[in-house]
DNA sequence: GTTGTGACACATT
DNA sequence: AAATGTGCCACAA
């Protein structure tokens, strides 16, 4: 094995985004995670701020669910990158979300990954 | 290398 | 209840 893909990521600790996204992969369908969640799921708590950052330079709605990403109130950040919250609000339902005003009940479907 | 910003969360006022 | 301050990590200038 050789070290080229090392030296790639030397330029951007991809380490970080790479969790975050991949933890988007592992949310089942129907589900929501908040930021917070997330930070903490991957070994960085308190870094939710990071996560959003990880996300907003990823706007892969198409490969990585972000849309499934709310904040603690369970309401949508609806400053991503894909369109608007409608498209975000029909990628919800399409999972078996029901979207409120631009918010999900987190009694429902936030994720728990440790649970 | 320092400063400021960001798709946030939590605690305090 | 709402607003403000602080902490967290990573990135852009």
């Amino acid at each position: 094995m050789d070290g080229e893909e090392f030296l790639h990521d030397k330029i951007s600790n991809r380490a970080f985004q790479n969790q975050v996204l991949n933890f988007l992969l592992t949310i089942p369908k129907g589900k929501v995670v908040t930021y917070g969640q997330i930070a903490e799921a991957i070994g960085y708590p308190g870094a939710a701020r990071a996560v959003g950052n990880a996300l907003h330079k990823n706007p892969d709605g198409e490969k990585y669910p972000c849309y499934k990403v709310v904040n603690s109130k369970g309401e949508l950040s609806g400053r991503f990158a894909f369109g608007g919250i409608v498209v975000q609000q029909e990628r919800l339902e399409a999972d078996g979300i029901k979207v409120c005003d631009n918010r999900v009940n987190l009694d429902k479907y936030q994720f728990y990954p440790n649970l």
